[in-house]
DNA sequence: ATGAGTACTGTACCGCGGGTGCGGTTCTCA
DNA sequence: TGAGAACCGCACCCGCGGTACAGTACTCAT
């Protein structure tokens, strides 16, 4: 593991970051202040500024960390999973266990998808956040079907199976499972709704 | 069917309430202002507020409205797949494809859902908002339980099927869905995983 | 040590938005 | 025709996003 040591200011960026993001999560962006922000990152206004363009600008960021950050969890979610075996339905068994697991060492809960949020907000947004989000989709159901592709190469699937709709069914069931999470102030629902698809998963290349 | 004749105030609240629909799912709530609906349905502020004590009263006439409608709409694909056949597994089965159905026919998608949108700005309304929120995936939660209830006393599932989970997980797709449809413009893709969790039933229902 | 960035602070200002208050007006219907 | 329903008009408040710009403290390579 290599340590990044953040500058001053790259600190204070990640850190306005950080608070807008809870902040966004649980009010939306638009009911969202800069002056709330602000306030509790110690900082002026003419500092955010410094940092930012604009609140837009903001958004970009906050989305873009996000991504960034899920392509190194499932990454490394994957490669244990790899590790532990080298059957592609089984690895896939073990990636949906590991995602679970992890899911389930949240005491507070999922605290929201930024993707999921966005999308019931995106008329707030430029065209190039809208389509970063569209991204961030696409790289999930790219990532999802390339798993689903090899493993229906060895377990031949029903013809009738929508392959496409199952890799995205992962995102579906995550982001469903955090709202359920949320709106129910339950945090199981969400591994045990990732662990249902795990189940459907399962099923659906079992041999009939 | 018995056509309710709308008195001018009831009709005035319920354009106030289509308009704000339209802006919160596409803005959210409070990137959503008065201004704008009072200007697209032709009232001045002080009409607004005749109808409407604050934006927090909008927001909750809003929501029972949106889960008023959806309480008629899902009696009503009940009753249809329970007049097709009188098996619970298999009327289930028809119920979702009549959902699914209902799903594809929407030219523009699902313009999305207030209680999704509402649970990533909960921050912004007053308990009982959030609390009428919950009851609505409560709601859900109990039809499609019942249902399944049913189907497992005909067909006995594997002992460690999470029968709560898989109520759940009507919800989750649902949502999960709508966010897939709406985010990368694909009208489709909600349908298409409504069959997913079908086919799901289907499975786990069916004899080992 | 010093000067050139880097990382901010302070102040002043603008227009929009949510919300309040309250008096006046028009429309509807028994 | 008169009483309530359904608004309109206007004045006012504060918070918020954003702009502009001058000034300052800290950091670090030369």
């Amino acid at each position: 593991m290599t340590v990044r040591v953040l500058s001053k200011g790259e600190a204070t960026r990640e850190r306005i970051l950080d608070i807008a993001q809870d902040a966004v999560l649980a009010k939306g962006f638009a009911g969202t202040s800069l002056d709330e922000i602000i306030a509790e990152a110690g900082i002026t206004k003419s500092g955010f500024f410094y940092h930012f363009r604009d609140k837009n600008d903001l958004a970009k960021a906050m989305l873009q960390r996000y991504l960034d950050r899920e392509e190194v969890l499932f990454s490394g979610l994957f490669k244990q999973a790899d590790e532990l075996s080298e059957d592609p339905l089984h690895s896939f068994l073990i990636f949906l266990k590991l995602f679970a697991d992890l899911m389930s060492d949240m005491p507070n809960g999922h605290p929201g998808c930024i993707v999921a949020s966005y999308v019931y907000q995106d008329h707030l947004f430029s065209q190039d956040v809208r389509a970063l989000n569209a991204e961030g989709l696409i790289v999930w159901r790219n990532r999802f079907r390339d798993r689903l592709d090899r493993i229906a190469e060895r377990y031949p699937p029903r013809a009738d199976l929508d392959i496409d709709a199952l890799a995205d069914m992962a995102s579906a069931v995550a982001d469903g499972g955090i709202i359920l999470s949320k709106c129910l102030r339950d945090p199981s629902l969400l591994p045990r709704q990732i662990l249902q698809y795990r189940a459907y998963v399962k099923l659906v290349f079992s041999p009939a």
